[in-house]
RNA sequence: GGUCCCGUAGCUCAGCUGGAUAGAGCAGCGGACUUCUAAUCCGCAGGUCGCAGGUUCGAAUCCUGCCGGGAUCGCCA
């Protein structure tokens, strides 16, 4: 074999079908050109030295050269050693080996309460951290506040309103382009109680910054409220605000920093092909160098007004997370911010020296359903869904196995009344149920065998070998596919990946537990062989321990009993 | 017009980063409840993987070009 052979393209893995053996390798196709032999002539030899080993009880060359290996038949019962022994660990890795990264994810507007819209998004988000925590990574969840753009003004104004409303005012209809929900109204009671009447009768500028400051401290609080009651959590909340105050202006400093290396200058952007925008005006900017880093076009940095653009602070948040230690940053954003990838990654590479990355996850958009028909949504009709209303009507558990149980970049069609009405058409129930089941097992061997024959110690001297029918085998098959499911959805940042896998796993128990109805003697509590019950029972406590760890990934909750 | 995403069974979607005969659920048809919980299971039927080229031992997967759907396109976030 010359020296120089390409190994990387080799593969040695569980193939997908169980007739070709436990372990599969291409070895012999990869390595045939370079070994100047036919593949299947090459694959007959590395047999031979295969036949040697003591846990390989067969080897067969199938194919254009696939070489199948069949393990001796007490490999598969000891994998389930491994699973008692770690329990709801059992799949955790290494492979983040405590490398840091961060995970951003909602930043939603502080300027109401969250939208269905955000659901997804903090979900994917919530589960993404917590696979790569499974994963071994050291992660830290954070959530930008966009408290700095003209948006906050717009609340702030808002609330003031609700505040004079508070204080006895007829405040009469809400004006166009103001915040009309009710949300507001214990904001303004809140400053009224507070401030009585003295930020009335003066200008805006008296009151604006106080009425903002506390008028997005309470939308925060509402926000926080509505994603606990999703089970979402952040370690950190940084304000796009605090770039520019308390320690001097870091946006202004980091365009600085920028312009020294010769990143910034000032120029003409092409207008955009096609229609051009109604007030587009051809006037010379302050660039920033993204085509130098991949991007289609050099951005903004700079308004019209002087002000910074969002882009701007954006740099200069993903500047400091860089600075804080994270070289690997993984943003969660809505599709329709999709056009931004470029520019972002383009900034963190210029910010980091190339030593940055940054994956942006999309995350498509959600439609809302009632029975087939969709849920017409607008803020000014006040019809529009929110998070809590989800939550509320459906069950947290359902609402995030279902956002999970998608491709983070294929649309999601979510219908309430399939969700609660048709429970069975949810993949939560069927997962749940498996692990219901096997806890009702557990209960039901402890009441007739005593607490003892259910107990950690007597499991793991189970005789795990006596566990030898097609479907048991099938399941413990599934069971250590796991720490590899793990490691590949956490470096594919996918954690759907997991709810499909929970789904196949519950699947294989289903049909075990079914084949037990036909069949007496597969039965789990098996009174006549005790001996066979503790196997068995060993091999249903790995599987709610798999199930167990699974929904944790994903937020759920594995109950005990439906 | 540029960029990004999507196109797989009647419907909704997976497909382990290039592997063997492309898989689930729902809908349809036929079966299994004196139960360790039928929110379950077993069987049948259902496919030019949008189209056409290319890369190689091998393509739903990678590359190019079309077709169709969606998002986005200086200063909003």
């Amino acid at each position: 074999m010359p020296a120089d052979s390409d190994f990387s393209k080799i593969a040695v893995e569980p193939p997908r079908d169980a007739a070709h053996g436990d372990i599969a390798t291409n070895a012999a196709m990869v390595l045939a050109r370079p070994a100047g032999l036919k593949p299947r002539d090459l694959a007959e030899q590395i047999a031979k030295l295969l036949r040697e080993e003591d846990e390989i009880e067969g080897v067969e060359v199938a194919g254009p050269g696939f070489i199948n290996i069949r393990l001796a038949p007490l490999f598969w019962p000891q994998v389930l050693h491994g699973v008692l022994e770690a329990g709801r660990d059992f799949g955790r890795c290494r492979l983040g080996t405590a490398q840091k990264v961060n995970v951003e994810y909602v930043s939603a507007n502080p300027t109401g309460p969250m939208h269905v819209g955000h659901c997804r998004g903090a979900v994917f988000g919530d589960a993404l951290a917590n696979l790569l925590d499974f994963a071994g990574f050291e992660v830290t969840r954070e959530y930008y506040i966009n408290d700095a753009g003209a948006q906050v003004d717009v609340l702030a104004r808002s609330a003031y309103l609700r505040y004079r409303e508070a204080l006895g005012e007829e405040i009469g209809a809400i004006p166009e382009g103001l915040y009309p929900g009710d949300y507001l109204k214990p904001v303004g009671a809140a400053l009224a109680a507070e401030f009585g009447d003295s930020l009335t009768g003066h200008p805006e500028e008296a009151w604006l910054e106080t009425v903002r400051e506390r008028a997005i401290a309470a939308m925060m609080e509402m926000i926080r409220d509505d994603l606990a009651a999703l089970n979402v959590r952040h370690d950190v909340f940084f304000s796009e605000r605090s770039l520019v105050r308390g320690e001097g202006d870091r946006i202004g400093a980091l365009i600085a920093e920028l312009g020294r290396d010769g990143l910034v200058y000032e120029g003409r952007l092409d207008p955009p092909k096609g229609k051009l925008p109604e007030d587009w005006e051809d006037r010379e900017q302050t660039l920033f160098r993204a085509r130098e880093f991949g991007d289609d076009s050099d951005r903004p940095l700079l308004k019209s007004d002087g002000s910074y653009t969002y882009f701007a602070a954006d740099i200069a948040y993903h500047a400091d997370k860089f600075r804080r230690g994270f070289a690997d940053m993984i943003d969660v954003w809505g599709a329709d911010h999709g056009g931004y990838v470029k520019r972002m990654q383009a900034a963190v590479k210029a910010v980091s020296g190339g030593e940055g990355a940054l994956d942006v996850k999309l995350v498509q958009l959600v439609k809302l359903y009632r029975g087939g028909e969709p849920v017409k949504m607008s803020k000014r009709s006040g019809t529009f869904v929110t998070l809590r209303d989800v939550v509320d009507e459906v069950g947290r558990d359902p609402v995030r196995f279902m956002m999970l149980y998608r491709k983070n970049d294929a649309p999601l069609d979510f219908d309430f009344q399939k969700v609660t009405e048709q429970s069975r058409d949810n993949p939560v129930f069927y997962v749940q149920y498996a692990h219901a089941r096997i806890s009702s097992v557990l209960r039901n061997a402890a009441e007739e065998l005593g607490a003892e024959a259910v107990s950690a110690a007597n499991l793991r001297a189970a005789p795990l070998e006596r566990l030898d029918d097609a479907a048991e085998l099938t399941l413990i098959r599934r069971m250590a596919e796991w720490p590899r499911l793990v490691e590949q959805a956490a470096l594919a940042h996918e954690p759907h990946r997991v709810a499909f896998y929970l789904y196949e796993l519950s699947s294989d128990f289903h049909g075990l537990w079914n084949r037990g109805k036909d069949s007496p003697q597969l039965r789990f509590i098996r009174k006549d062989d005790t001996s066979l019950t503790f196997a068995r029972l060993a091999l249903i406590q790995c599987t709610a321990s798999i199930l167990a760890a699974g929904l944790d990934i994903l937020g759920v909750e594995a109950v005990e009993e439906m």
